[in-house]
DNA sequence: AACCACGTCAACCGCCTTGGC
DNA sequence: CGCCAAGGCGGTTGACGTGGT
């Protein structure tokens, strides 16, 4: 057999924050008796603690040679060299600073010197000048960086605002059908003018949004658009919601592929003047307002 | 004065190495 | 030689402090 294991799982031991109370039983008991088997000592020196966090406790701030305070110019510039040659080796980096400890040392590293170096145009990792110039951007230029990741994010936002949109579309709540008999609701004119390409997409054909759908379900746009746009007289047909049919390898198109199609230009641009005029969305209601709207 | 964002650092977690059995 | 616990190490987390709005 082994040892004995260092911290028993059931063990109801303390964790966190040590108390001064604490430190003053874990030195009164090294001073008096070293530390040779740091997982009796959390029992003999009367401590509810794992000899693990014992000996961190110790290693970390109690030892009478921790060098206390800030660091220097100067042990930045070691713990720069260092690092260069042994990497994220913090204790072997500590062994060549006396007072210090590898938490120390790797606290300072990740907080300060990464960013010193990043700054100074220096990869922190290779220890060489930054050649990569996305990076280089990044560094020399955070404000502009910031606008265009904002701008990235935008156009993603506005994907995602069209296929609710879509989504939307493909299931009418059945008080838009009267106007539709009537054959002047806005909405008609959305599918024979504003964004008629999206014909393409109210077909068989799975809607694009269908990958975020959890049941692996699509709506089955055909039914959806023969009630609105061809088969209005039937009444029957629109208070129940368009069914749902299972997508299937062969009637699904890659996402990447449905991702190019809902950004052909011209009906994307159309949808984008939808989007980027606040005038046209209703205030109180959310929802989108069409040029029949405003003049009635 | 209250809130928020950010930086710092002590402590923990989990993996790896070492060494007793 | 293999198993297993102790010790060591690096990554990560969360509490706390501080400065800005």
């Amino acid at each position: 057999m082994g040892r004995y294991p260092c911290c028993k799982v059931d063990e109801d031991l303390k964790k966190g924050p040590w108390t001064s109370e604490e430190d003053e039983k874990l030195m009164d008991y090294i001073t008096k008796n070293g530390h040779t088997n740091w997982q009796l000592i959390p029992k003999k020196a009367g401590l509810n603690r794992c000899g693990k966090s014992c000996r961190l406790r110790w290693t970390n701030y109690l030892r009478p040679d921790i060098k206390r305070g800030g660091f220097s110019e100067e042990e930045e510039e070691i713990i720069i060299n260092l690092h260069s040659l042994l990497g994220n080796k913090w204790s072997k980096i500590a062994s060549h600073l006396p007072g210090r400890t590898d938490n120390e040392i790797k606290n300072l590293w990740n907080t300060h010197l990464k960013k010193k170096l990043l700054k100074s145009g220096i990869d922190p990792v290779t220890h060489q000048p930054i050649t990569d110039p996305n990076l280089l951007f990044n560094l020399m230029n955070p404000f502009e960086s910031a606008l265009r990741l904002q701008a990235e994010l935008t156009e993603i936002a506005k994907i995602h605002i069209i296929q609710n949109i879509i989504q939307v579309l493909n299931t009418p709540p059945p008080t838009l059908i009267p106007s539709l008999q009537e054959n002047n609701y806005p909405m008609q004119q959305c599918y024979n003018n504003t964004i008629a390409p999206y014909d393409q997409i109210l077909t068989n054909e799975p809607s694009p949004i269908s990958n975020n759908l959890s049941d692996n379900m699509v709506v089955k746009s055909s039914i959806l658009e023969n009630n609105m746009i061809n088969n209005v007289d039937n009444n029957s047909e629109y208070s129940s919601l368009p069914s749902l049919v299972p997508v299937t390898p062969e009637n699904s198109v890659p996402f990447d592929q449905q991702i190019i199609d809902i950004i052909n230009p011209s009906y994307y641009d159309d949808l984008e003047k939808i989007l980027d005029d606040e005038a046209n969305i209703n205030p109180l209601s959310g929802k989108i307002l069409f040029e029949d709207d405003f003049l009635s």
